[in-house]
DNA sequence: CTTTTAGTGCAACTCGATTGCAAAGATTAT
DNA sequence: ATAATCTTTGCAATCGAGTTGCACTAAAAG
């Protein structure tokens, strides 16, 4: 697992109080996390400078959005090396019990066949039902 | 192809002016529709009738929503037969440069193998690229 | 016809997202 | 080291899609 300076190193963002801070809950959280979500957790961080770190970490592929059709767009860290492409692709899990999204990391997306001169850049994919934990 | 009025009385929901209207526009556009694209379409109706109307619509499976990153939510009427449960999942196309998004009904969707003890419910699959017409 | 229930239009409101701007901090040039 | 320049941050204001309360109208039931 790599450190915060470590993923800012790598990614050519200049590292910042609030950048640090930023990474850091997202590396620790299990579950993606929404702007409203990192504003609670990090009581003195203003919103609108969460706002713009993600939109930085995003377009340096340092984390990636989902949307889960929660309403609110969730974050979550990218796998290390990925690019954001098509070969990044990855399911998400939305559980409908207990609110959770997460990455399926683990779950092999199926090459998708689109039709005739159809080019794939990328796609949101969220899957809905019930975690482990939740189906018992 | 049905009419209106036939999806009406197939799914037991009322025939309105509001509801036929609605459900015609729908039915024509080739591409999934915002509220805010009907609303421009139907002009002499309320955006909150509208609104309800697809609220109305989506509970009784005459269409389903797509979350296609836009920040709007789309509407696109279920196939004949639908019941929007898993079986029924399809993959959407949203193009990143005419900004179309409409469903992939013959694009078959893999069976997912979701990991052990969760349970599917339902997936919202939005794949993103190029449509056949902006790729040239 | 009268009563009851359902649908519609309008205005107001919610809330996540986004922006303008000035102050603070960091970097570069003199 | 100091001044000029660029970047980041905090605060307040704004935007816009979605949603709701309420009164009015239309349709269904009695
Ligand atoms: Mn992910
Ligand atoms: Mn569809
Ligand atoms: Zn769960
Ligand atoms: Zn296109």
């Amino acid at each position: 697992m790599q450190t915060e300076e470590e993923i800012l190193k790598i990614k050519k963002v200049k590292n910042t109080a609030v950048r640090t801070v930023v990474l850091r809950h997202l590396l620790n959280q299990e579950k993606a996390q929404s702007l409203k979500d990192i504003e609670n957790a990090l009581a003195y961080t203003d919103r609108s400078s969460i706002f713009r770190t993600l939109k930085t970490f995003e377009e340096n592929k340092i984390i990636h959005s989902i949307e889960d059709g929660s309403g609110m767009t969730k974050y979550a860290v990218c796998a290390e090396g990925c690019n954001c492409d098509p070969k990044d692709l990855h399911y998400h899990f939305y559980c409908s019990n207990c609110n959770k999204t997460f990455c399926l990391f683990d779950l092999p997306v199926p090459k998708l066949e689109l039709p005739k001169n159809f080019k794939l850049q990328q796609a949101n994919m969220v899957v809905k039902g019930l975690c482990d934990n939740c189906n018992k």
